[in-house]
RNA sequence: GCGCCAAUUGACA
């Protein structure tokens, strides 16, 4: 068995997969049977080789017949059920691992309780990780991390509460992406204070804040218009040696923008250019977005076509804004003509 | 033990 099995991951190291089976009958015919390194080193080279079908019916295969089975039989699938967003076969597959004891590995849990939260199925992560806890398996930080930001991201939060209790009274840490995710969340909805409250609660635990925490409190106050606030915030980011990005200025632009003060927006858009710092679509989306709001139509066109000029493709988002803006002024027959040119670049209208 | 890659957090709608 061993040196016909050393054979078969040789051809599957190829990706062979042809010659492997025929190794595979070969053996069998001989009178020896594959065991579960024969069948985990075909499921594994199925897989390389993007055959996932096959791999699956070898797997069921394994599942009816009583071989003993590992955490290396499944990996290799359960991951790509989960790049392919087959998130009922995968989250399947792992209870077929908890049935039998089989620990599967945390980025593969991390993996499956962030594409079951995409997909809208929560309880069932909400579910798997308290399955988890049943068994002893405890789930790592990134995979609670990723329960809670789809559950925060859901509006869920009954059940972020739920999680994060567990989470205290088992004493799992919470990590910087912990503390950011709930911090987003919190000033998303409007609650920067809790935003603020944790984000002290993180630096006294010893973690530094970064340029996501800055830039989700900067979030929290624009969105209530505290603009004043907000940019002293930045400066104090600045001082703290965390350096803004673009997602930063981006919400300080877009909270200016919203708040009908385009041209504050515009200062910093310029200090952004004359910095030589990247802008990007999002960027030229606030502006456009608030321009058109305005109704001046004549700068949000001429944003536009720096934007273009700039190498930067406008999105359904910049054609969005154009229309609404056109159509807002009475000049339904210029929204008309921005509906033919999304066409030109084949951007589908939302 | 080392290295590389990947998985969880922030902006326009």
């Amino acid at each position: 068995e061993v040196v016909y099995n050393t054979l078969i991951d040789g051809y599957c190291k190829q990706g062979d997969m042809k010659k492997a089976l025929e190794i595979r009958n070969d053996m069998s015919s001989k009178g020896f049977n594959p065991n579960s390194v024969t069948f985990n080193t075909l499921i594994k080279g199925f897989c390389n080789t993007n055959k996932f079908e096959q791999a699956e019916k070898l797997l069921e295969e394994m599942l009816s017949i009583s071989l003993t089975i590992n955490a290396g039989s499944f990996t290799s699938i359960i991951h790509w059920l989960c790049k392919l967003s087959k998130m009922d076969s995968a989250l399947r597959f792992v209870n077929e691992m908890l049935l039998r004891d089989i620990k599967p590995n945390d980025n593969l849990l991390t993996m499956i309780v962030g594409g079951l939260c995409k997909q809208g199925k929560h309880s069932e992560a909400v579910n798997l990780w308290f399955k988890l806890l049943e068994k002893r398996f405890f789930p790592n930080v990134m995979t609670s991390n990723a329960l809670i930001h789809g559950l925060c991201k859901s509006g869920n939060a009954g059940e972020v509460i739920k999680i994060l209790k567990e989470m205290l009274e088992r004493g799992f840490h919470f990590d910087r992406v912990t503390y950011n995710t709930l911090i987003s969340w919190h000033c998303k909805e409007g609650r920067f204070e809790e935003g603020f409250q944790l984000s002290e609660e993180m630096g006294k635990k010893g973690i530094s804040q970064d340029t996501l925490t800055y830039t989700s409190l900067i979030k929290g106050l624009c969105k209530k218009g505290k603009m004043d606030e907000a940019l002293m915030l930045l400066e104090k980011c600045k001082t703290e040696g965390v350096t803004p990005d673009v997602y930063t200025y981006g919400v300080i632009i877009e909270g200016f923008c919203k708040g009908d003060q385009i041209e504050k927006g515009k200062d910093i858009f310029n200090k952004m250019v004359n910095g030589k710092m990247e802008v990007n679509s999002f960027i030229y989306n606030s502006l456009i977005r608030g321009y058109s709001r305005m109704g001046d139509m004549k700068e949000a066109i001429r944003v536009c076509n720096e934007m273009k000029s700039k190498g930067i493709q406008p999105t359904s988002e910049t054609y969005s804004s154009l229309i609404h803006g056109h159509c807002k002024i009475g000049c339904v027959e210029d929204a008309k003509l921005v509906i033919d040119e999304m066409r030109e670049l084949s951007l589908s209208p939302n």
